[in-house]
DNA sequence: CTATCACCACTTTTT
DNA sequence: GTGGTGATAG
């Protein structure tokens, strides 16, 4: 223990103590084997493990190069790095500060040879393996034993985070069984496929490293000799694997002693069960960690008062939880605003009206976040929010990266960096048409199987299969073009750049034919497709730009990484939209949380699994916590979920939060005689629609208020010519007079005095919206 | 081999 | 409403 120092005894500068109450300054200074802060939502805990980094540093008790920090996003780490930068400059270079992922990426790249893999490999998200699992289903005609691409996936991803692979698996399963017995055969055949195409799915690179430190210690020894002091944000979070990971990093190595353990979390905001984050890791941290020190975190200097009154509320209802209060020298700030709308429409025109009233008071649409849990919930916001001109910007969702023609062009550089990726090099066979069809792939394939090569190397034999020539042309010139692409990624000479990825990918694209079919097409969409891959050429720039010596294999594995937080870019302009997963870790000044409906939130698929209702409730905990002063609950009476409208309830949740705490400006007719009580336990809606809850004053709204409810319509009125002075008609909002026009052709903006709905803004190209 | 159309199952959350 | 699949025709 002799370099492992007690507190007092090393001297920190006070500046790096600055500002930090006192239990913030004892988990800073520290020291010993294992620390876990226990940080409540907005506690400060990133400036504590910054400041902690840093006052490892600055004191010279480690250098930057035995340090790993952990973090749950991207984004996070490089902020994490910016910040210790800040505190001591470039003494902060040469720390790990990654995510699990890349931190197991970068490892396995270094060690992949050891154990049969190269370096190369290539990394799949469950949208590359989809089509695997897919062809595995089918060719065992699994799919009548009830076995489907997203159940296989899940229990495979459940099992890795669990440490057990096909082996393993094979071990414990019960063969009389003939669905377990045929799971395993296509676990076995699912990893076979991976392991023969040189890839890695995203949770093989945590298991796959626990496996190589496991099976190699020689491997592992450096690494555990070199990380003197790792820290792990967001520990609630992680699952087994992430958790033998880091036991394996703190095991201690020959002549030394185990690394120093920092983890910090908080069980209240443990939301990934469902990926197999198992809570115990941090409930029973004290018992895994002997000598362990625990530092409580409750002061909270993000929300106020009333956020985090109705917060500790909210959670306090979770049984099996350590007490736990949150808490503000700040005041109490603006009541919670409620509203109900008739419809999703109708409430996604609540968020749009209160973030316009936000900004007419000077809050920047960048402050300004809309969450909801499920991804569906997108599209009545998206059309809302367009129509009312409020820029906004969505994170998560349908990603850029999962595009099809953003696939293929990410297939075509995986087929040159990864020739044993077969899976790359299928899916390029025929885009751009070429006339290869199904028949001849299969063909390829068993030529490759038959000779023990390749399926790259079976298109070089194009001509001894038989082909016509046309088809055998086809096949040929797509060898011919990645050969040539390979030829450009080889390794530069000593002291030369690497070619950049912009070239190997604007040749790809170019000889190809790929950019000349979008271009011929007739299609509009494939327009958009032209320029999406445009965009992605400019990504190989920008990454150029930023690693002028990164290879192609760097820049496939920073895009296969990116998480939907990463994608935040605080100088837009833009409000923020995203699940209440994404939400985690960031924080607003107001904050929409919608959809707060029974089966929503709670979401009806949570009902049946064991904790599921208790983790809805930290989800809507995160939510809230996440807000600095403004908070909106919303809720609609209807909703559309696939064509269908169903009625939806309040969700058990709101009852939850203290009655006085909201101030609703239309309540989910809860209220009048009886008050709010009938929520919880109701599953339909009160009689009345109009009134407000928690004894307010009541606003009767009579039922035809509902008119702010939207129609799905598509329209265009790109040419129609309005003025100021102008009387208007709009489908829902009535007749009004136009104050205001800002912008130009397709955003030209018209500010509207409604006679009876109120003052909006109104994007003239796709508002409902007549001239009188 | 490709294009077209009818039909279906589907939506929890993600590194 | 959508996106993927399978049958059919060209």
């Amino acid at each position: 223990m002799t370099q492992l120092l007690q507190p007092s005894s090393v001297p920190v500068s006070s500046a790096l103590l600055e500002g930090l109450n006192p239990r913030q300054r004892e988990a800073v200074l520290y020291r010993g084997p294992a620390l876990l802060i226990v940080a409540g939502a907005g506690s400060g805990k990133t400036s504590v493990l910054t400041r902690r980094i840093a006052s490892l540093l600055e004191t010279r008790e480690a250098w930057p190069s035995q340090i790993l920090a952990i973090t749950f996003t991207n984004k996070a780490a490089g902020e994490m790095r910016e910040r210790v930068r800040h505190l001591v400059g470039h003494a902060a270079d040469g720390m790990w500060i990654s995510t699990f992922h890349s931190a197991c990426v970068r490892i396995l790249r270094r060690e992949a040879e050891v154990f049969g893999y190269a370096s190369g490999f290539t990394i799949y998200d469950s949208g590359d393996s989809r089509p695997l699992l897919k062809r595995i289903i089918k060719q065992h005609e699994a799919d009548v034993m009830g076995f489907s691409v997203a159940n296989v996936a899940a229990k495979i991803s459940k099992l890795k985070n669990e440490l057990v692979d096909a082996e393993t698996f094979s071990r414990q399963v019960n063969l009389a069984d003939p669905k377990e017995a045929m799971f395993l055969t296509m676990f076995r055949e699912y990893s076979r496929t991976l392991q023969a195409a040189n890839a890695f799915d995203f949770d093989d690179l945590i298991a796959q490293t626990v496996y190589l430190f496991r099976a190699f210690p020689h491997v592992a020894e450096p690494y555990r000799r070199r990380f003197r002091h790792i820290l792990v944000d967001e520990y609630q979070d992680t699952n087994h694997a992430q958790y033998a990971l880091i036991r394996e990093l703190t095991k201690p190595a020959p002549a030394i002693e185990p690394a120093s353990l920092t983890v910090v979390g908080d069980s209240d905001q443990s939301i990934y069960a469902f990926r197999g984050a198992d809570i115990r890791n941090i409930i029973e941290f004290e018992q895994d960690y002997r000598d362990a020190t625990v530092v409580l975190l409750e002061q909270n200097y993000r929300s106020t008062q009333t956020i985090l009154d109705a917060a500790n509320a909210v959670i306090a209802n979770n049984f099996d939880r350590k007490p736990k209060n949150l808490f503000t020298a700040g005041g109490p700030g603006a009541k919670i605003v409620g509203f109900t709308g008739y419809s999703g429409h109708d409430e996604a025109q609540f968020v749009a009206d209160e973030i316009e009233q936000l900004h007419r008071e000077g809050t920047e649409y960048r402050e300004i976040a809309v969450f909801y849990r499920t991804n569906a919930q997108t599209r009545a916001l998206e059309e809302i929010l367009i129509r009312s001109a409020v820029p906004y910007r969505i994170l998560g969702g349908t990603k850029f990266y999962e595009r099809a023609e953003i696939k293929d062009a990410m297939a075509y550089l995986i087929a040159v960096a990864n020739p044993a990726d077969a899976l790359a090099v299928r899916r390029i066979l025929n885009s751009p048409k070429r006339g290869i069809g199904s028949v001849t792939e299969t063909q390829l394939a068993n030529f490759a199987e038959r000779n023990g090569m390749t399926f790259r190397a079976a298109l070089r034999h194009a001509g001894e299969q038989g082909f016509g020539p046309k088809i055998a042309k086809a096949i040929t010139g797509l060898s011919d073009l990645l050969d040539e692409a390979t030829a450009l990624t080889a390794p530069p000479e000593e002291g030369m750049a690497p070619v950049p990825v912009f070239d190997v990918l604007a040749l790809l694209m170019n000889r190809s034919g790929y950019v000349d079919a979008l271009r011929a097409s007739k299609d509009p969409q494939d327009e958009a497709r032209l320029e999406n891959i445009e965009e992605l050429l400019a990504v190989t720039k920008e990454f150029q730009r930023n690693n002028p010596d990164g290879l192609l294999i760097d820049f496939l594995t920073e895009t296969a990484l990116v998480a939907a937080a990463d994608e935040l870019d605080d100088t837009s302009g833009t409000v923020s939209l995203m699940t209440l997963h994404t939400a985690k870790g960031l924080e607003f000044k107001a904050v929409f949380l919608t959809g707060i409906e029974e089966d929503l939130l709670p979401h009806r698929m949570s009902a049946n699994e064991p904790g599921g209702p208790a983790e809805e409730r930290r989800l809507f905990y995160v939510g809230i916590t996440r807000a600095r002063e403004r908070l909106y609950l919303s809720l609609a009476m209807t909703r559309n979920s696939y064509g269908e409208t169903s009625v939806s309830a309040p969700s058990r949740f709101l009852a939850e939060v203290p009655a006085e705490l909201i101030e609703w400006k239309q309540s989910p007719g809860m209220a009048g005689p009886g008050g709010g009580s009938r929520v919880a336990g109701s599953l339909a809606w009160g009689g009345s629609s109009s009134g407000a809850a928690g004894g307010g004053a009541a606003q009767q709204k009579p039922k035809t208020e509902w008119t702010n409810r939207v129609t799905g319509k598509v329209r265009d009125n790109g040419d129609l010519e309005l003025a100021v002075g102008d009387r208007v008609k709009h489908d829902d909002f009535g007749e009004g007079r136009v104050q205001g026009i800002t912008g130009t052709a397709a955003k030209r903006i018209a500010e509207v005095q409604f006679d009876s709905a109120g003052r909006k803004r109104l994007l003239v190209k796709v508002a409902p919206i007549v001239k009188l």
